[in-house]
Order: C-alpha cells, then sequence, then structure tokens
DNA sequence: CACGGAAGAG
DNA sequence: CTCTTCCGTG
C-alpha cells in the first residue's frame, strides 16, 4: 500500500457500533470506506497524514445515500455534512486540492469521548490490517 | 468547486 | 444534535 499504517481507535471506524446504536454518523463512513481496498477507486488516502479523496463523488453519495436511506443524496449535501465538521474540527479542507480533505485525527477521540484518556484503554487499530466484514444494508426495504 | 446561512427533519 | 435540503456568493 502506498500509504503506510495508520492508527486510530477502533470504535472509530467500526461499522454501526452496537445493538444499542445510534444512527451512523459521516465521519464513520468515511472512515469504514476508508478502511475497505475495494473503494480505492471511489475514495482513499492520498498525501499527508489523514489526507484523503473522494476519486468519484457521485458513487460515494450514492453509497452514503442507500446506507443513510436517502435516495436524493448527492455530492453537493454530502460535502455540506462535511463542511460542518469544521467547526467540530473533526474535518478540515486541504485547499487547492479538488475533492481533498483532511481528518483531525487527534481531536476525533475529544469530540464524541470527552472524558476518553487517549494514553489508554482504547485499542487502536492499524487500518492496513484487520478486515472486519461488512453487508450491505438498506439495499431494500427503504 | 467550495463555502456557509437558513430552515427543517428525526 | 447530526445531518438533509436549498441556495446565494465567490
Amino acid at each position: 500500500r502506498s500509504h503506510p499504517c495508520f492508527a486510530f481507535p477502533d470504535w472509530a471506524y467500526k461499522p454501526e457500533s452496537s445493538p444499542g446504536s445510534r444512527q451512523i454518523q459521516l465521519w464513520h463512513f468515511i472512515l469504514e470506506l476508508l478502511q475497505k481496498e475495494e473503494y480505492q477507486g471511489v475514495i482513499a488516502w492520498q498525501g499527508d497524514y489523514g489526507e484523503f479523496v473522494i476519486k468519484d463523488p457521485d458513487e460515494v453519495a450514492r453509497l452514503w445515500g442507500i446506507r443513510k436511506c436517502k435516495p436524493h443524496m448527492n455530492y453537493d449535501k454530502l460535502s455540506r455534512a462535511l463542511r460542518y465538521y469544521y467547526n467540530k474540527r473533526i474535518l478540515h479542507k486541504t485547499k487547492g486540492k479538488r475533492f481533498t480533505y483532511k481528518f483531525n485525527f487527534s481531536k476525533v477521540v475529544l469530540v464524541n469521548y470527552p472524558l476518553l484518556d487517549m494514553r489508554e484503554g482504547v485499542s487502536w487499530v492499524g487500518i492496513c490490517q484487520g478486515e472486519g466484514e461488512r453487508r450491505e444494508k438498506c439495499q431494500s426495504g427503504c
């Protein structure tokens, strides 16, 4: 792989969380796609640490739409949601680079887990190892 | 394309 | 609160 091993907390990319799950969050979904090799033609890590490029905006939007049961999702709307992450310090834009954003991994933990101590208690997962299985949900019934 | 205000859904 | 939808601006 072109990009070196990445580490982030396992909860960050776990699909659907647990039974008591809340709705899937967009940045979780992005991380999920990024983790799967089969989507490298659609979205992939590229450039700096945490930086990724959406190679096929329409397809990412379509996939996101399927997951959220929003058949009219498109890149315009998806990107608005990504822009809301700027203030939350989850993401920021890589200016000048088309369809390129960057995760603020250092802040991600603080956003959803304010009381979590990063030095311990979290299992860190390498992005280039571990192949979680995943099934297409919401394909029908929405 | 990228940005961010405004309104509204759940 | 986290988007979704729509849209004017640059």
